[in-house]
DNA sequence: GTATCTGCAAAACATTTGCAATTCT
DNA sequence: AGAATTGCAAATGTTTTGCAGATAC
């Protein structure tokens, strides 16, 4: 079993269409580790699909983050980036280079006090500070 | 000794000067614990500064977030939200009804686990679920 | 055959930039 | 006078929308 057929069921485990354009994103987001941007997306996959659109783009990681099969990481404004790891880490951005890392935690997160009533679905936790690079 | 004249020696201390639009934002976010966008503090501040701009507010909450003094919330791609309280607290958006909330923790948050080299200077928690209205 | 999906072009917004007028010291 | 600040207008960049053609079931 192949890595497409494998992302085309899991597609449609999750009532999604296995279009060409949506596999190919998927498997991009599972193999690139780089929280890439829409735009990212669309100049890395244009060469492959000859007809690619951004509004395809747009479309399918708004469906994808719909329906959680990716989390969409908003740590600065007007660029929104995409994780296919929807496990629970953060994420940080060195305010000198701008790099996006991972942000792993030892011990289980604590979960904030909420009152009566709310119904807590997803976290998501950013930092800031400074890259080994620019720390020295 | 009045609010006003509290809000200039702050700002002066800050070494940012108590301009009459400076100070009038600085104590709308002390007075308004709304999470405004730079439009809304616009559009309630504009009576009160016939000549107001959106360039001046844009312009001041960059250098109120660049000197520490107010927090950027950014839990929502294209609509930046600013926070007059810089304590430890994160925020929850209800993803049915859009209400933004204030987040606080009961025991201390647990900090992530950097490689060596990483220097952490703020932290961000965004939460996202159902308000005690809209989870009924 | 009908519903869904794609992609172009235009529109809608938030934010930034250039610059001239104004204000403060 | 000199430096900082303001605010208008234009530019930029991301995301959304309308819609017609293509594709899948």
């Amino acid at each position: 079993m192949n890595q497409l057929n494998e992302i085309e069921g899991f597609l449609r485990e999750h009532a999604i269409r296995p279009s060409f354009q949506r596999v190919q994103i998927f498997k991009y987001l599972k193999n690139n580790k780089t929280h890439p941007t829409v735009d990212t997306i669309y100049q890395d996959l244009h060469p492959v699909i000859p007809t690619f659109s951004k509004t395809t783009v747009y479309n399918t990681m708004k469906l994808f983050t719909d329906r959680g099969l990716v989390s969409a990481i908003t740590i600065e404004e007007g660029e929104t980036r995409f994780d296919g790891d929807t496990s629970t880490h953060g994420h940080f951005k060195c305010t000198n280079c701008g790099e996006l890392h991972d942000l792993f935690f030892d011990e289980p997160v604590n979960i904030p006090s909420l009152p009566e009533g709310f119904q807590l679905q997803e976290m998501h936790y950013y930092g800031w500070g400074l890259c080994p690079r620019c720390s020295k």
